[in-house]
DNA sequence: TTAAAAACATGACCTATGTCAAGTTTGACT
DNA sequence: AGTCAAACTTGACATAGGTCATGTTTTTAA
């Protein structure tokens, strides 16, 4: 697909507001703009990371798809859930391994090859230093995803979720409920019950928005790592710090 | 703790040969030695990655340790286990991430702080693509840990283990029974009924040793991530590609 | 070599969460 | 506005794997 020039500025936009691109300057990204391809997607294709693209790195500039792990038995596992603005580098994972990615909206990716991003790597040694911090995220989030799979019964998974998607979304639900319940490693029917027991604690979702009796109920369920993005994290407000 | 010549020696040689100093040249690592840490703990000590001795990477000497993370009901999940050799970077994880350390036998860490590796990557793109390796790796394990916790039972679970063990340690368990209980995400009654029911399917544990009937049995249990290691994989003989 | 402790095995029982089936609500498209 | 499909809820029931109690084997230490 060719690039016209508004199309150009939108992306150079876009990649400057990346974490991954920071401290990179306007004129470098620019450069790599020949070396930048697009593909879109429509609602409901499944796209695999084969071993034809998956040696590269793929950036979300619009839309939203769940990266999936299928077994044998067609059980699906939800690796993660990636929205516009988030990176996805299958570059970096085994040569062998076969994940998916399933298109919940109309999206379109951006990507740059192995090649690409492994020249910009050695050259540049900011650029690296940004996927090294972009890979240490991940690591991070895949401990925590499996602690709460681990040590946390269904209705403990849910007040977790809600209580990052309070901290960092507004209380504004990004997903589906079913969808939910299947990132969070439980059936649509167990995911209605924990919210049940949940309203009981007052804690209520109201079309696709979190609301709780009090405002601090969500709090119960909060570590330390997703209220890092809470504005009373660390003072005496905050319970984590308060037992 | 100062070091002796023979020390610096033994440092130097168990460096380079670790992965994460592929392609760095010796007198570089020599260069580094003065940043180099040592310290030792006993089996059974508990060490936690906080504040103060999070933000470095350490290099497994001598010995084998867990890394895990306790909720507040004090159930436990194991991460990781670190044996001599390999390298954990909790400088990398978040700064309220709080995970410990428990020894499982006597071990010696040595340890460089962040500002040391930093440094390094900013000046060493080889090194820079080393350190995106080994992330590279963590999140791979993870992925995989994930998927084995999520969609395997028990039995499948061990027999995931078990053919892991297979391809990459000749057959020897490198853990007693109870702590793979735990690594696996279950009890040890549940193990030793998954190692009976995988005994009737002709494999066995003799003397923390893995005895298969025919030699074939495990493959049913294998994937393509720990197949990689395997000598007969990819070929006709390997059920991984002929279903 | 023996005593004590730790690790492991086995059975009975319990519980969280999955499955299945039958509603009910919501939302998208004429 | 009305229709249909998808999403969600609720109840009855099934089951994998946890818990607890007891017995056996292996390891450790004197």
């Amino acid at each position: 697909m060719n690039l016209s020039n508004i199309d150009s500025k939108n992306h150079i936009n876009f990649l400057s507001g990346l974490s991954l691109f920071e401290n990179i300057q306007a004129v470098e990204i620019e450069s790599m703009l020949p070396q930048l391809k697009i593909k879109k997607y429509q609602k409901g294709e499944i796209f695999s990371f084969d071993i034809n693209n998956r040696p590269r790195l793929y950036l979300t500039f619009i839309g939203q798809f769940k990266l999936t792990k299928i077994n044998e038995r067609g059980d699906e596992m939800i690796l993660r859930v990636v929205n516009a603005g988030e990176v996805i580098s299958p570059m970096h994972f085994s040569h062998y391994y076969d994940v998916s990615a399933e298109f919940i909206k109309d999206t379109t990716l951006l990507y740059f090859s192995e090649e690409t991003i492994n020249k910009l790597v050695k050259e540049n040694p900011k650029f690296a230093k940004n996927i090294i911090n972009m890979l240490a995220e991940s690591v991070q989030s895949l401990m925590v995803t499996a602690e709460v799979w681990r040590l946390k019964n269904t209705k403990e998974r849910l007040g977790w979720f809600l209580a990052s998607v309070n901290n960092a979304n507004l209380g504004k639900l990004p997903i589906s409920k079913s969808l939910l319940a299947s990132y969070l490693g439980m059936t649509p029917e167990s995911l209605s019950r924990a919210l049940k027991k949940l309203s009981e604690e007052g804690i209520k979702l109201e079309n696709k928005t979190i609301v709780q009796k009090t405002g601090k109920e969500l709090c119960e369920y909060c570590d330390k790592v997703i209220g890092s993005d809470c504005n009373v994290f660390g003072s005496h407000e905050c319970p984590l710090f308060n037992s």
